[in-house]
DNA sequence: GAATAACTATTATGATGAATAACAATTGTC
DNA sequence: GACAATTGTTATTCATCATAATAGTTATTC
């Protein structure tokens, strides 16, 4: 293995042109930005990016399984059940009883998770809307639907 | 705290109407997609995403230090210790004394390391250029635009 | 109708990414 | 020379996401 054999000088500015070439480069420079702020927002309401999303869904979709919520959140069942855990345990959600399938759990938000919810996305659209101040109507709608068109199906 | 009381049908067909109309969510679903495939891509070649990230940095930018990499990562000092640790120890890239400071590390990559890094290069444009064929180049450049502007300095 | 397959949620476990605190060695400053 | 700041490092923790294996239940098939 090649050892370091002299001294080198430390450069004076770092490029990172290579990568800014990169669609996925600069997303995740992106998504970190917004990620960082959303986490902000979100804390002081005891959520999370995934748990608010969760919390979102259950409200949206009363009665949905938990295979159901997996697959919309794009997460494996395994790791959904400690959100789940953690929004019953703190009276947001309900994991009820499935008439005809005593496998499944149709879960649905409390009244005190729908008002939750419904702070926590009144503090993410006023969130969204100062980060996306930088872009004018039509700059926001390109992105949406270049976004959207990568995602494709998945 | 509420308990379950009676059995509740399951839905037929969940919607994430809410959560669509969220950049964040967009963003993230996209990024997913593209780090899936990347991540196909990377692997034959033994390198991740930050990997991959962090030896074209360190190829492009001789003789910078750790914390210059770091910096330029957007990850703190301590988690690139173990990255530059397993890219040394593959000889793809050299810890060098700095002349005039004993305490830091100038990085540079070996002939492997170049090598390495020109072949992921081109299999990762190969990979972006598949993932972006959905979209022309207008949209391609509006995407690049309105992501680097939500970026912003950070 | 009994054996078998498939599905639901769960537990256990591991890999990765990213954060803070604390430290030794070195360098810079007053 | 004392003190502060910087560099790389170790240890630790947390969050996210994946797989394998399991118990209980439901569906299928012979």
């Amino acid at each position: 293995m090649t050892q370091p054999m002299h001294s080198m000088p430390a450069v004076d500015q770092v490029s990172d042109d290579t990568l800014r070439r990169l669609a996925g480069y600069n997303l995740k420079r992106a998504f970190n930005v917004i990620h960082a702020d959303l986490g902000e927002v979100l804390a002081p309401l005891d959520l999370r990016m995934l748990t608010f999303s969760a919390l979102t869904l259950i409200a949206d979709n009363n009665g949905l399984t938990q295979t159901q919520l997996a697959e919309a959140l794009a997460i494996k069942r395994p790791n959904l059940v400690v959100i789940v855990d953690e929004l019953e345990g703190r009276g947001l959600i309900l994991r009820n009883p499935v008439p005809n399938d005593r496998r499944a759990h149709a879960l649905s938000a409390t009244l005190p998770g729908r008002r939750l919810r419904d702070r926590a996305l009144a503090a993410v659209l006023a969130h969204e809307a100062r980060i996306l101040a930088v872009l004018d109507p039509q700059e926001r709608l390109a992105l949406e639907q270049a976004l959207i068109r990568i995602r494709g199906t998945a």
